[in-house]
DNA sequence: CACCTAATCGGACTGAGGTCCGTTTAGTAG
DNA sequence: CTACTAAACGGACCTCAGTCCGATTAGGTG
């Protein structure tokens, strides 16, 4: 009960025992390999943990569960999408107005869902889902767009309800129970978002 | 794999054997009763089983899914619900503009949830969510309203999207988590509706 | 009442996520 | 090189949802 031992570390530590390092590594690896091999669904820990070749106690003590495993195998490829979102090319990047801006944000996770959905189906179970630092990123992101599109709206609130919209479980609804394609979410994320956030007031180009 | 074989059933059905009856009785009851004492995240499956003095095929055979057995111990609400939906007064009920009842039909499934969290989350967890009768009616109602009130919007993939605002998961941790009052969330809701859609055009009182 | 059969029962079993704790080892100090 | 300690290891173990299948029984038939 000690929150402050024994986390588990999701990222490299520079205190980090050698042996720690070269298990977390190898389990990234074939974790890797193994969702990529036979998709995230048929991968069990002890999967992991043996493709590893290390115990089942030392997988749940680098990732604490296995959604974490599967957003740290997924944290590659969030990076970029976090880089874009931060430094990238408008309208995904800063320049465009925020509406844009978070209409570009959702087609971009919209197109991450559909290139890594059991991944991130995997990555979304539980509680965990709202407190995972990608999670946290992509609400910062959404809250400080709404905040400046549309200064008196509740943002706090708003950033999760929209955010709710792009969750792994709908989308895998959406698009496989109810055979919805891509485009049509995109399009329906570019209405919400159009219909919710005001446009930039500074002149509409 | 033959689906028209040993389906759970939810409700009682006239060719039903006694004991099955007897039994699905007793689950029920059990079921409310410790869900009640405990709440509904303490409470195992197999304790229910005992508590009913009944074997774990037989809770299976009946309720298919720990989800299904919650959806089932709340389906007394739920009926209520969905006739005040259909029949109660406005703005709930018919004869409100379809926003107005849109907007009314959220704030009474928050208060819903605010009355049954756990039993709700226990209810939605699994892909079963998006098939159980009652998330069905629910859509089917939105939907309505939101093809009288837009005819042009998409208002299948709005429906499930407005929906996604009113989930267990993201009501316990807007409430619970992030400690945000529910009269916040339905504020919340109200925007939401109202921005995404259109009022009535027949006279605005 | 005796029999028959199909529906039902129930608990042993499986598989998976997650925990525990005795054992091993990396890194350090002497 | 040896001794020491904190950290890391790993697999046995636990809990829990869900399945399977042989035993049981409801209820109709003669």
């Amino acid at each position: 009960m000690n929150a402050s031992f024994d986390l588990p570390q999701f990222e490299p530590d520079a205190s980090e025992r050698a042996d720690a390092a070269r298990n977390r590594e190898r389990i990234l690896c074939a974790a890797r390999r193994l969702f990529d091999e036979r998709g995230a669904g048929c991968v069990s820990m002890d999967d992991v943990a043996e493709a590893a070749g290390v115990g089942k106690g030392t997988l749940f003590r680098r990732f604490g569960s296995r959604a974490s495993l599967a957003a740290a195998v997924l944290s590659e490829r969030e990076r970029g999408f976090q880089e874009a979102i931060i430094r990238g090319e408008p309208p995904l990047g800063p320049g465009a107005p925020p509406r844009e801006r978070l209409i570009a944000f959702g087609e971009a996770l919209l197109d991450t869902l559909e290139a890594h959905t059991e991944l991130l189906v995997a990555a979304e179970t539980g509680p965990v889902r709202y407190t995972h630092p990608a999670h946290t990123v992509h609400r910062l992101h959404v809250l400080l767009l709404l905040r400046e599109a549309d200064p008196d709206c509740d943002a706090e609130l708003l950033a999760d309800t929209l955010l709710a919209a792009l969750g792994a479980d709908l989308f895998v609804h959406l698009r496989r129970l109810r055979n919805m394609p891509l485009e049509r979410l995109k399009d329906g994320w570019r209405v919400l978002v159009s219909r919710t956030v005001p446009a930039d007031e500074r002149l509409p180009a």
